[in-house]
DNA sequence: ACAAGTTTATTTTTTTAACATTTATTTAGT
DNA sequence: ACTAAATAAATGTTAAAAAAATAAACTTGT
């Protein structure tokens, strides 16, 4: 469907129409995303975190660390990670060299939990993009890394 | 910035990179309109109804129009509507015809607000677009459409 | 006419986000 | 060593969003 045909209007500039599709789509992922997370009583950005904790490899992070790297930056990662070391899936302790730091750690659950959901959010991911051909793909990336910047 | 520097990771699947390039993008783009609106005291997704009830041309739209229209559905309409009300952007009352329904309608004061937001708007929408050649631009929307589908 | 089902909107509850404040620890300056 | 500033995280409060339940008005089949 045209975005004019979304939105009922009749025309509309590409500055404004980029705006649009760009939410549109964000929408349509989030959407897709937290459907396919909520069998795991899980959200998106929670699966964001643990992926960071993964990625990892061991090494715990502190909680600037997981901020940075979080797709949508909120404010309260603590309450974020507390709602995860009540599901067992991280853990947290103060670190001992700076003790103002707090060393979160991805657990066993979690990693489970991560293979299980590996998958699923693999074929999600696919599944977004298969209205575009692979080229379509590349160059979409590609210019979107620039209107990021 | 890379996709790849941002998340610290190695190396992303294509897929993978444009659902976080999307929500990336998504994300810049809902901060710059926020920071734009907030001195205005209105949400976006109140300034998306006053644009859609703007469209109607003086017809008034009931919720479900609006639910439709919106850029973010969200689940509380009535709710969105009513703080509009409050600061007298919107009027609502019963349609005759299906007193089921509720008609709502911009007022003069929001119609006076949308004139001072539109060029702050457009210039905000410009700038997100200053990095990429309109031909880029035009691009992007074509493939954004089908990745919508 | 009226019960059964549908649509439309509201209300309520729960969850999540935003913002400001507070506590604890460390760093730097004197 | 002592104080002021800076940093890291936690907490408290308020507001917003999402989800689920409820209510009211209409439609249809009998």
């Amino acid at each position: 469907m045209k975005t004019e045909e979304v939105l009922k209007t009749d025309h509309l500039k590409d500055t404004k129409k980029l705006v649009i599709n760009i939410m549109l789509c964000a929408g349509k992922a989030t959407t897709m995303m937290n459907d396919a997370l909520k069998p795991f009583d899980i959200s998106m950005q929670q699966f964001n975190v643990l992926r960071i904790l993964r990625g990892q490899k061991g090494k715990p992070a502190n909680l600037s660390t997981i901020q940075d790297r979080m797709v949508n930056k909120m404010s309260n990662t603590t309450r974020l990670v507390d709602k995860l070391i009540k599901k067992n899936l991280v853990d947290r302790c103060i670190c001992e060299e700076n003790r103002r730091k707090v060393e979160i750690i991805i657990t066993e659950d979690g990693l489970k939990l991560l293979d299980i959901l590996d998958p699923i959010v693999d074929d999600l991911e696919n599944d977004f993009s298969k209205h575009i051909t692979t080229e379509e793909l590349t160059k979409l990336n590609e210019i979107l890394e620039k209107v990021r910047n």
